[in-house]
DNA sequence: AATTATTTGCAACTCAGTTGAAAAAGTTTA
DNA sequence: TAAACTTTTTCAACTGAGTTGCAAATAATT
């Protein structure tokens, strides 16, 4: 999945200095088609380099504030984060009710689905999709 | 809201005993159109009489598990619950992204949303569709 | 009434995420 | 380039949701 967005230009664009650890950090959500929660990314960073918490909490705080970065609502505890820069639309995820694990589906045409919805007076602003059951690996499908 | 559902029938068919805090924590789900935190649930009986809050736990966790209560994924720490039973069909969510609370909005037909979506080969068994934005409150259109 | 099973409460814990302030790193100015 | 300033990262301590194990209370069964 080795991605196609400049980060380094997506940061400076949102002035935001290019350090190692944002780098390090969106390399890390671009890496797989999957969405990963904070601890993940923690410890992908800490395979490779010593890194605090609160930092990575930060960044993907100032990440999500600026776009670059979507937070997903989901089942359990931990938020799951993936990236939103222009390669990654709005799409839908899969969550394993197994393992956890939430990956991205293919992007759908949600203006019909909007038509569909009555947000009763409210002001919808995003729309977001989610499906929920048993992965592959869970089933034995795949290897491994 | 007040509910049409007959809960101490519910409980009972699902073998368990219909006592006076599952049957509260049942009718105060079932008071309004919305999803609460097991939070708002432990407050809200607690204004009649004094509960532990892991009696409210396990309460939703067994209710959850047959059926009887829909635990929703959310933005945020604490995540939600509705009744789910006959009365109650899945349906989409509203979550408003400044205060937070979550409504109930119409059921959709589901199958051509169904259709559009490739789950890669996952078991896909649950749809949730969320939408996000900016409730009446909040936007200052109704008083209070 | 005595025994047993179910439910609720209590205390202590885990885990995700946050806060405030200090240290470190990078940038700007003189 | 040294001093001053800004931004980023770290550290320690905290909050709040949810869990665990076990004891107390309640209800059902013999």
């Amino acid at each position: 999945m080795s991605d196609r967005c400049d980060f380094r230009e997506a940061l400076v664009q949102r002035r935001l200095r290019p350090t190692p650890l944002r780098l390090r950090v969106l390399e890390t959500l671009g890496s797989e088609n999957r969405a990963w929660q904070a601890r993940e990314i923690l410890d992908a960073i800490r395979a490779r380099r010593p890194v605090n918490k609160v930092s990575v909490y930060r960044i993907l705080d100032d990440l999500t504030r600026l776009g670059l970065v979507r937070k997903l609502p989901s089942e359990g505890a931990a938020a799951h984060y993936e990236l939103a820069c222009e390669h990654h639309p709005p799409h839908p995820h899969f969550q394993c009710q197994t393992c956890g694990a939430v990956q991205c589906l293919e992007p759908v045409p949600l203006e019909h689905i909007w038509r569909e919805i009555d947000p009763l007076g409210n002001r919808a602003d995003r729309l977001e999709i989610r499906v929920e059951g048993l992965c592959r690996r869970c089933q034995g499908i795949d290897a491994s």
